[in-house]
DNA sequence: TTGAAAGCGCTAACAA
DNA sequence: TTGTTAGCGCTTTCAA
């Protein structure tokens, strides 16, 4: 071995010997635990130091049954996830607040269902302590694995089934979908608009159809003509833009379901020749900046603090897992979190 | 306890005892170990369905030394991360390598230099076997962390020091930058362009290093004005190209560091009402379809193979892995690895 | 306040 | 071929 980096790591024993103390103390200084005389902790810290110890995990969660680590399962084509910004974001704020709680985030993406197997296994492993889900069609074989593997489970986004009367409570953080839908129409029809379309995200999940539900919260009585369903990719978004002007040539707006989708949709409208907005106002949904701030004209649009929910979920996350865990016990807070949206106005609308 | 989740998982003494053998010999038939008689396996293996037995991977670590687990470690804040498709594409090839040799990958961002005390401690603690590092600036000290903490490690990209003369070859997959970039240039020449600029990205990454230097091989005199820094953004590429018209209202071709910043750049062309290809000709560097393709007029490009880079990595470092790790016997293959570019056109050049 | 000792669940010699 | 046994490195009673 030339390498010195196959040095065998230092282990609890070391740090005791070198100390002059039993491998007990080194465990309790270690652990920032009350009860040891201030000069013994000091000689324990310099032995950690000098032999750079630092503890090993496998023991640890040997004994403790708590690995610090939370999976995050994503259940849909990798090329979506990462084509898609908003789970981006998503990912980004539970990373964030995962580490500032000393947790490490491991991914877990599937390419399909063949894939739930191996997570399935990886859940009852015991490698994680709880696991974040983003689940997005209606189906919840992946939530379920997790709750049989005894994993503490947020969904990303409120999950399409209900809960059985039985079971507890699934934990999920979603935004006001079907609100800031209608705080959408509303701004269009202040706008003086009256033929307002709606391009909605695959009806299989919950957003889009909760954003549908708001557009009809306030158009009751739309012809389903101005409908059109996209699949929340820029193309989908221009492809339900070219249906729609074609099916009603007319129509003054267009609310998208998502932004990216919008972005689709504005690059129709400008090479029909149509203004935005003079022709036809558009708005988004979501305000994923990079997107919103870029398209010409800029996207007005529903904002959703997406990194913040990514925090929320894992921070109700964790507070599951501290929760007694019992029956009567269940404490504080630990119930789906609905985040509200807000209008942002810019150029398109 | 009224949650059938928290029943305690059962363990390989458990299914021993079920099966009537001893934990050895379940051991060895979960192991998929040679030698234990027909009759008796299907006993273990009836008894571990029946029990629905996984095993704990804390104590299995505990004993092997291997976790199964690799980690990504992005040294780079993570808003870069998530929006630049091109870590989101190699992620995605890592992720699909890992997987089919069962291993885990945790993710690991950091947000600057502060963070890298965690990451270091968590290579140390052994958590996993193996570090993929996303290592952009010319800053060694994350792989320097890995390599003291015993952790085998592939850094993505080519690393901008250079091995001491001791240590051991630091693995890397890039692609070949700069013969690429020479090739994007030859593509322009081809075409008649002769006042022809380049947007380099940041030039304390190598990538942009590498492929100014391609850029230079094929135009050694080129007038220093011709050449401007952007930061592979698609602003950092509209103001680069600004600035290049404002020094150069001659240029007739632009042969930009990234996908992502051409796209800027087609704004900037667009809105001066510069035609592409016509007044000027374009040419990206990355292939990244869902850019390159949607760009106005679609972008031609230097394509590298991304994925599969992130394919390679997985596959490099779980070869380092296994390999004896010794002096003497360092076998087959252990080297880093330059990957092929390839000229697509579309229609910007 | 400190130490001794008993495991956590598993693998891997070694014996039988 | 199967079983017995000794740890892997750590936390945590329980005694001292």
């Amino acid at each position: 071995m030339s390498d010195p980096t196959f040095a065998a790591r230092p282990t609890l024993e070391e740090v005791a010997a070198r100390a002059g103390v039993s491998r007990a103390t080194v465990s309790r200084v270690v652990n920032g635990s009350e009860g040891v005389r201030a000069p013994l902790a000091e000689r324990v810290r310099a032995a950690v130091d000098e032999l750079g110890y630092v503890p090993n995990q496998a023991a640890r969660t040997l004994v403790t049954r708590r690995n610090g680590a939370v999976a995050v399962v994503v259940a849909e084509p990798e090329t979506r996830f990462f084509a898609d910004p908003f789970f981006a974001q998503q990912v980004r704020g539970i990373s964030k607040e995962l580490t500032v709680h000393d947790n490490q985030l491991v991914l877990l993406l599937t390419e399909g269902a063949a894939d739930y197997q191996r997570v399935g296994r990886y859940l009852a492993g015991g490698h994680v302590d709880g696991a974040l889900i983003f689940s997005l069609h209606d189906d919840n074989s992946l939530p379920e694995m997790a709750r049989r593997a005894g994993v503490a489970t947020v969904i990303g986004g409120r999950p399409g089934w209900s809960d059985a009367a039985s079971g507890p409570t699934t934990l999920y953080v979603d935004c006001d979908n079907r609100g800031g839908a209608r705080d959408a129409v509303r701004h269009l029809l202040g706008l003086g608009r009256r033929r307002i379309a709606h391009i909605a995200g695959p009806l299989d999940q919950t957003a889009s159809i909760d954003r549908l539900d708001g557009f009809r919260d306030v158009l009751p009585n739309t012809d389903p003509a101005l409908v059109a369903e996209g699949d929340f990719t820029p193309e989908g978004g221009a492809l339900a833009m070219e249906e729609l002007l074609k099916r009603s040539p007319d129509l003054d707006a267009v609310f998208a379901a998502s932004d990216v989708m919008a972005s689709g949709a504005l690059r129709v409208l400008r090479r029909r020749g149509l203004r935005v907005p003079e022709d036809v106002a558009v708005i988004g949904f979501d305000d994923i900046v990079s997107v919103a701030e870029w398209t010409d004209p800029p996207l007005t649009t529903i904002r959703q603090d997406i990194e913040e929910m990514g925090r929320m979920m894992a921070r109700l996350l964790l507070r599951a897992l501290e929760s007694p865990s019992g029956d009567g016990a269940a404490p504080v807070a630990l119930a789906p979190i609905v985040t509200p949206t807000q209008l942002v106005v810019r150029a398109s609308a």
